[in-house]
DNA sequence: TACTTCCAATAAACTAGATTAAGAAAATCC
DNA sequence: GGATTTTCTTAATCTAGTTTATTGGAAGTA
């Protein structure tokens, strides 16, 4: 009997690679599923993360909070997306990421020993997360890259073209802290461009 | 026989993987070494990146051009790191980054569809390359997290204490390229420095 | 030796975007 | 369903960083 996030999170994986029902059922059974509910925390500033998760349900924000306690959201987590402080995963130490939930989610937890031993059990699984950290890193880059060459304007353009379903689903001042703009400015922004179009 | 270079690369991948003497030889086969001359092209743009490069001598330069012709350099490549159009090689599509030398430099080049092979033939590469493209990856969230939430002058620090070898092997218009300033600024925030130092 | 090219420093004018403040509209909560 | 909190908008003022322009020095080169 497989549930319907079971399900999904195997079509997930069957983008990259090919398990047998055995591996898969394997898979399925280092899993956990939790909830999070609206505003709740996965993991707070000074934490060590010891979990990949992955999103079937709502929706999630990565976030970092600067000196003055402005947040600068690095990564919305909207289903079939996986979301880690991977720094803190890597190494160990507290990091710097919080993470909360957008709306009520629901997601599957990976160990990060049970993803050690998976890579050693069924060796396509280090297949799959070089190929999704592969992807995951050139998104990154595009992201620097558009931070130092595009202006506020741009970058609102390209979020719209790049997240179209999230642009309707979540709160303006969000995608303001992801651009990097204070709400003000991106509801300048917003007024001009209607006023273009009429 | 071995050769220096080949020696450095091999040191590169043991602090990941374990070889054996017959997998370190076929892996060295796969590599070709290429000089590249200083401000000579590696890759430009619209090109199609086909190869990944290590660097195990002098030092290169990846950037992008923006629409008002001004260079943001995305990544400098010191001796034992690892460059390439990561979107251009992943997709087959033509890239938008540049690599050029900054000084006279030499790299060993491991062709993409080696490197596919490779992963069959000794599926230990798929663990090295994962954990060099997960290092990757945390090292450009954090600086995604940096533009957004520090000053120039701040970042300018960041850059002195992540890269100290760096500073004085280049001139300071890469710096400034490569923090997100002109170099005017980045200028002026030197002489408040030097004169806070006394 | 002069010739050129590249690099760093300085300064004044300028602008994209931040800050501050205040009100309107919406969502959320007993 | 009314109170309360959160989100969005508008507008005036302010500032970090850009633009433009000029100078001097260092390095390559004929």
């Amino acid at each position: 009997m497989v549930t319907e996030a079971q399900n999904i999170i195997l079509q997930n994986i069957a983008r990259h690679i090919t398990l047998t029902e055995a591996e898969a059922s394997h898979f399925l059974s280092l899993l956990t599923v939790q909830n999070v509910s609206k505003k709740q925390f996965w993991l707070k500033e000074g934490e060590i993360c010891r979990h990949s998760a992955f999103v079937f349900e709502g929706c999630l924000r990565g976030y970092t909070v600067d000196a003055n306690g402005f947040e600068h959201i690095l990564q919305f987590a909207p289903p079939n997306w996986w979301i880690s402080d991977m720094y803190s995963l890597l190494t160990g130490n507290p990091g710097q990421l919080m993470i909360d939930a957008l709306e009520p989610t629901r997601i599957m937890l990976l160990a990060k020993s049970d993803q050690e031993q998976l890579y050693k059990d069924i060796p396509k699984f280090e297949r799959f997360f070089r190929i999704i950290t592969e992807n995951s890193l050139v998104a990154n880059r595009q992201r620097v890259i558009d931070a130092m060459s595009l202006t506020a304007r741009e970058r609102y353009e390209q979020f719209c073209q790049r997240y179209p379903t999230l642009i309707n689903s979540i709160p303006q001042k969000q995608i303001a802290a992801y651009i990097g703009v204070t709400p003000e400015f991106l509801s300048k922004l917003r007024s001009i461009r209607n006023k273009a179009k009429g």
